[in-house]
Parts: structure tokens; C-alpha cells; sequence
DNA sequence: CGGTGCCTTGAATTTATTCAATGGTTGTGG
DNA sequence: CCACAACCATTGAATAAATTCAAGGCACCG
């Protein structure tokens, strides 16, 4: 189903080299690792013994309920930290949406350099994470469909992602909704004319004001 | 509405005192602030510039949409840290569930103890806030109204209430559903033989094992 | 005793889902 | 090069789930 298997192995090629993160305490040693589209990086209920930040590409954290429902908990794109879950283990594993590219760290980073680094260190990005966590659990307790879809494709907008890399149904589980859900509200904002979606994955807002205030 | 204004200046007596926090790094101020029912602890997106510990009662934190849609993220027992939310701004206020007493820290005291601390220090806390947010996506994108329900008895339970300080509005805000609905899931519940609520508050686990599993 | 606030229950309605069918794109093999 | 299969997305109609609307009950308080 998924193109992992015997593919993996290559995929996984790791080229590790040595890195200074620039906090003056020393080097670090930072593994860089590729990943084909829907591998998995690491999986749900596991000691969480790395960070990790993506390089290229885009990742979702992923956690499934027995009988097959999916929770996508975030989308990972170029510059963001991600694996930052517990230190006991991680509530969701994480998969490549399509083939990247990302660095893994050690657990150790997190409290190298304190409050005093600079603001785009991981620190900064567990405190990152539990804000857009916090978001996220608004949405989905209170908006509706097509409020999520709006504030979804707000949230790529503002940080800069013109390119869908996900598939319909990585929205629908990251949005609450079914893929025919998150489908009509799509058609719909696009027959409204505030935003143009071609070929199902280019994105081009049109009137984002608009579109901000239907997110709620 | 809220019994805050006037008495609000009283219940807010604070006493100040000096209190050792065990990391060995000095003392630290920490002041004791006490909280009548549905009084504001501090207000949504404003600057987090402490960190908070319930003493007695419970504390939940909220948001709202700008037409009247509240969401709760969580509620808070006593030994629960809170407000670690984001360096910038609060995403969610805090309020207080029942009367309480709450410890506020400055924020420093995060960055004191650094990985070696004990368990229950403030910087797990964090983490362990953020694992509570992803555990509560999972609930709020995917699970049933029962499901949801049987979930917030489950987890008070293991967290030792058997009381329930909230009322149905909060349980229903917390749990992205209406009082209706909230109202009726317990019923259900209760006629299935898997608890007992008298009196519309205290809470008594019957079948903890068929409650776990309804939580899915 | 009447009033208020909170909770529960039933019926009607709405929203999103499920079921079903169709269209488009891509890649493969004849 | 075209036919075909596989996968993904879209759309419509029927269904289910939760909400909204409405009424009534219970406890507490002056």
C-alpha cells in the first residue's frame, strides 16, 4: 500500500556528519536522513530520543485509534522542529507527506542553551508546538467545516506553502472531517472566489481578508 | 454574571513569602493568590510572565471566539502546573472552575534545574501539557460524543477526582460539545451501569475496565 | 413561597457523514 | 500510441449524529 518495504533501506540512506549549533558548548552530532513519501520517521508510543528538524519536504505527526480513525496532529514544513512530543514516548508518530529531507538531533539540544539563545532553537519550539497545539484544539472543538478548511488554508498561506503537498485525506484527518467534507468546502470557497486551487494542489488566495474572517 | 468586580479586590489578597523551590540555586519569590468561583487568573493573549501551581481547587483554562464560542483546553487539579502556554501570549486565559489557590512562579523558574531536576518540576510539566493538548486533538477530531465523555471520566478518575467541581457548560466547552449532549451521554452511561453521578456531581466509577474501552 | 440557576429530557432541525457514482490524472503494458 | 488499471478528487443523494429549540424538574436561597 505504502511505498516503504523494500525501497526503505536505500531510502533511508544516512549521511551523518558532525554540526555546531552554535551554542558554544561544543559540536553535536546531527544525522541527516531521507525519507520517501508516506515512510515512516518515527512511530506512535515510542521512547522519544530525538529531535528533529525538517530540511525539505513536509512531515505530519500521525496517531490512529484501533479501529482505524486517524488524528494528524501537525504538518512539518522546511525550518520546523518536530518530535519534540514527551520524554516518555511520543503520542504520534511522524511520516514524510512526500519525500524529505530532515535532520535528527539529540534529546540534549533542548537544554544546551537555555533562555539565552537565540529564538529559533528547539526550545523556543516545544513552546512553538504547544501554541499551535492550543490553536488546533479550538478548531476542532468549536469551529465549523468550513471554517476549518478556511483557517487551514490561512495557516499554509501565512507560512508561506503556495504548494499542497498533502492529500485530501491528510486534510480531512488533520480538520476532523471526511475527505468528501473538506472537498465541498474547497469547491465552495473557490466558487466564492477567495481562493483558486488548481490541479487539486496549487494554492493562490484571492481575498484573504475574507478568507481570515471565515476562519474565525 | 461572574461574582468577580467587588469582592474581586478581596479574594485577591495575596500573601507573599519566600519559598525554596529544591533546585539548589537560591531562593525564589513565589506568591500565593487566592480565586473565587469563575474568577479570572489571568486573561487570554496576554503576556505569559509566570507560571502557575493549583493548591486547592481547580483551575480551567479557556478561549473564545469572538461570537461567544468558548473553548476549554484543559482543567487543572491540585500539584497542576499551568500557564506555560507561550512566551509571547497567553492562547488560552485561566479562570478558576471553584474556589481555589494557585502559587505563581516567575518564569524563571523554568530554566533553573534543567534536565537533571526531579519529575515534578515545571519543565515536564510543560511537556506533559503538551502531551495532555495531543491527547485532547485525538479526542476532539475523532472520537464520538460518548466516547468523549466516557474519555473525561476515564481521566479524572485516573487522575484521583471524584468530585466534579465543573458544571455542565464546562464539561460540554471542554469536550467541543453541547450541555444537551453532555447531559445525555451521562445518562446513557449511568443507565448502562458503568457509573454513578448523584447529585449531578459526585463521581462513581462502576465498570472501569467498560468505561476505558467506550473511551476507545 | 416564588425566583433563579442548573440539569435533564423530548422533538425538530441542521450539519456533517456515509454511500454511491463519476471524472481526471498517471503509469504500465500491449 | 492507446487501452486499461489504480489512485485520487469531486459531486449528489440518503443517512446518521449532534445541535437547536422547547419544556419541565430539582435544588438552593432570599
Amino acid at each position: 500500500m505504502l511505498n516503504q518495504s523494500d525501497t526503505a533501506i536505500d531510502a533511508r540512506a544516512v549521511s551523518r556528519n558532525s554540526n555546531d549549533l552554535g551554542q558554544g558548548d561544543g559540536r553535536v552530532r546531527v544525522a541527516r536522513l531521507s525519507f520517501l513519501q508516506d515512510q515512516e520517521i518515527f512511530p506512535q508510543e515510542v521512547p522519544a530520543t530525538r529531535l528533529y528538524r525538517v530540511l525539505s519536504g513536509a512531515v505530519r505527526t500521525v496517531r490512529l485509534l484501533c479501529d482505524g480513525r486517524r488524528q494528524i496532529g501537525a504538518f512539518h514544513f522546511p525550518g520546523d522542529w518536530f518530535g519534540l512530543s514527551a520524554d516518555g514516548a511520543h503520542r504520534f508518530g511522524a511520516e514524510a507527506v512526500s519525500d524529505a529531507v530532515v535532520e535528527a538531533y539529540p534529546r540534549s539540544v533542548l537544554t544546551l542553551g537555555g533562555a539565552a539563545g537565540p529564538c529559533a532553537g528547539p526550545e523556543n519550539a516545544i513552546v512553538l508546538q504547544l501554541a499551535r497545539a492550543e490553536d488546533h484544539l479550538l478548531l476542532l472543538g468549536r469551529k465549523t467545516a468550513e471554517e476549518r478548511v478556511a483557517a487551514f488554508l490561512c495557516d499554509l498561506n501565512a507560512r508561506g506553502i503556495r504548494e499542497l503537498p498533502m492529500r485530501r485525506q491528510d486534510i480531512a484527518d488533520y480538520l476532523g472531517l471526511t475527505i468528501e467534507t473538506v472537498s465541498r468546502m474547497l469547491s465552495h470557497l473557490q466558487r466564492s472566489g477567495l481562493v483558486e486551487i488548481a490541479h487539486s494542489r496549487s494554492l493562490r488566495i484571492l481575498k484573504e481578508d475574507a478568507l481570515s474572517t471565515l476562519a474565525a
